[in-house]
DNA sequence: CACAACCCCTTTGATGTCCTACTATATGAA
DNA sequence: TTCATATAGTAGGACATCAAAGGGGTTGTG
């Protein structure tokens, strides 16, 4: 667990108000929403990994794997992945490296450039990929505790950052 | 840098399309949803690093300054901040090994339990919080590229979210 | 064609986070 | 008082990320 003892009051509002006794009122909302983004990420993230555990995978190797499951060979390269997961190359390389020892990622030399690399899931991969996609729908993004229509609002202020981040 | 080639569409929006096409649409808002919050972070979390490098300071060590000169005696019991913080102890104890290498808090044991240690902010302590306070209010929190009509909405909806995985 | 510039991937080392397990101290019920 | 139980903090290990550097390979320009 994350925490000793549960609190009684938003320890984020509680941080906001701070903020504004402060004099910094005009960076309050953001630091708030900033805030929030982390820790909402801990909490999905922690959900995540508790129904991944026992498929021995985490949440970085299961994007891989389904990522490969949905292309039409079942094969990519290594950067591209990087570039479609938005991960850096290093975290690529180490995460394939588990699941080639797991046995569910194959690496095999690009047809054509003999510096790249491709990542081929194996028919175990599949498998595994599907068993934690089931799992994950069920248990977490079909319970994410919020209302459909706060779920789409999410989808759009979020894209929005990303969008004006530069993301795509 | 985390990604090699810049990509024409959302990925997280062709993943939605993806997880639609596999039969699993009654999942794929919430997907969507989770992996908006993961990259949010991401970002969010990128531009905090790189303003507070300069001032070789982490967000979990920010936090913990800034926490802490919140407080009426400029110190906390340990457990208490990994509560206020929602962070793992073990997070508390490595960040605070870090502060207190740095001279940014001292570790002073509690007066009626012996268990306890109180981490205290020093004085380089204080002035370093603020000025990380500054520059993060400046260049992140107040151009998060959203506008203030969404930064409140994320606030409000992330607060459902938070509040209902039993965070407060 | 030759060579400079670029790209693909890996290795190494530093950080940071969480988990499990452990020691020391405190508390409460018998 | 005494002993079971709970709490505070730390140590060690697994995993992920990033930065820097290096070994090939490829490409484009002169």
């Amino acid at each position: 667990m994350t925490s000793g003892r549960s609190l009684d009051s938003d320890p984020i509002e509680e941080a906001r108000r701070q903020w504004i006794a402060h004099g910094w009122g005009s960076a309050a909302d953001g630091m708030a929403a900033v805030t929030s983004i982390v820790r909402a990420q801990q909490i999905v993230l922690q959900r995540i990994d508790t129904v991944l555990r026992p498929l021995d995978l985490t949440f970085a190797r299961f994007e891989i794997l389904t990522l490969l499951s949905f292309t039409k060979h079942g094969a990519l390269p290594m950067t591209r992945m990087g570039a479609l997961l938005q991960v850096h190359p290093t975290s690529v390389t180490s995460a394939v490296d588990r699941l080639e020892n797991q046995g569910f990622v194959e690496r095999i030399p690009h047809a054509t450039d003999r510096r790249a690399v491709l990542a081929s899931i194996t028919e175990s991969g599949r498998a595994r990929a599907l068993a934690a996609t089931v799992a994950l729908n069920d248990k977490v993004f079909e319970q994410l505790g919020i209302t459909e229509n706060q779920t789409s609002t999410l989808r759009t202020v979020l894209r929005a950052l990303r969008a004006n981040a530069g993301d795509f």
